[in-house]
DNA sequence: TAAAAAAACAAACATCTGTTTGGTTAAAAA
DNA sequence: TTTTTAACCAAACAGATGTTTGTTTTTTTA
């Protein structure tokens, strides 16, 4: 197995970007592999030296978003210890990257695993590589009785996610939704901040 | 303009129910003509004695589906004075519906009217007919300052309209779901329950 | 500078898609 | 019983879609 030298002006990385992009915009299915070529400017066929398929294509694209969102998340968390403020810049981090930034990271909010049934699995399998964290950033909070983390998980997770759907530039900023959500979900009590 | 006298074997009531169905586990784009046809026992162009496109088809089942959940809504909060238990009762109803009994409501949460452009307005329009009342139903709540009720209710249609990609039969009821959601924005204020 | 191979082109192919058209059946109206 | 027409069938059409194939260009290596 000889890994191909990849030469200088090699053009995988606009593919990608401009791929990213209309699957962001437009959705999966409603991107066709001319639009990403036109787009890249390239001919559709040559996308195929790149990438074996259009789904192959949108795993890629996935990967770089995980990979990107992982490293914000770290980044963002990294030396904070109360739980409660780990949450906080998780949100805002989430929120600003997903509204804000990153085209690769809107792609996996928009497209789901299940709707790809052929390749689901890869898909959720790199999902969860940023969710457990999530995950794991929920589980260490000091909830009241009575609140299931996994729901608290979900409502977040959730509510973020959809904010896609309704948020618009030039709105409330994404870090201002994300202090309005953490205020929300936040009540006082033992253990959290004083 | 005469109205056509509908006959008795009339299957256009079949004919959306399958749509519905198959819009909702499939995708508006993922489902094809000849997939619904398929599915109603009739040939594809069959469909187009009952409606002139598929887009006009998508929003026959949309109304159908806003229709059933504004009915649901209305019954639920009849009666209920108390705020916060009016939200409760829309919750219920909203991730029961949306979760367990109804493909038309499960249409509504996965195809979104931003998916397609030309009916997009249309879309959204049948769709405020319910999002009206649950902004109403919020902006009721006794909030603390500083929380925005336009933040509550994107946070709490969000987390409900987000279940149906991590919900699956068999798990958490979705009446058990949406008491834990309650619980988690509900906090004790002046003038809400003692 | 010549050989090798990465990267893209040009053009098609097979299939799927929403939709149309003209004919047929069967239920309701006269 | 005859007539009307709602409801559907049968078959195709035109365009879009993911993909393949053979060839050419261009960069790197020897």
């Amino acid at each position: 197995m000889v890994t191909p030298v990849r030469r200088a002006n090699n053009r995988n990385d606009r593919l990608l970007d401009e791929a990213a992009r209309l699957f962001a915009a437009q959705g999966y299915r409603e991107t066709t592999m001319r639009d990403i070529a036109a787009a890249a400017g390239m001919l559709p066929g040559s996308i195929y030296y790149h990438h074996p398929s259009k789904t192959e294509l949108l795993v890629a694209v996935y990967e770089k978003g995980v990979e990107g969102l992982c490293q914000r998340f770290d980044a963002a968390v990294a030396g904070v210890a109360d739980p409660w403020e780990r949450l906080g810049k998780a949100l805002d981090v989430h929120l600003e990257t997903v509204l804000d930034q990153s085209d690769y990271a809107r792609v996996m909010v928009r497209v789901l695993p299940e709707h790809l049934p052929g390749s689901a699995q890869e898909l959720a399998r790199l999902r969860d590589g940023y969710e457990d964290r999530i995950a794991g950033l929920i589980d260490a909070l000091p909830l009241n009785g009575g609140i299931d983390p996994k729901m608290l998980r979900f409502l977040i997770l959730g509510a973020a996610n959809w904010a896609q759907t309704w948020y618009r530039p030039g709105m409330t900023s994404p870090a201002e939704v994300a202090r309005q959500f953490l205020l929300i979900v936040q009540r006082p009590m033992e253990g959290s901040v004083g």
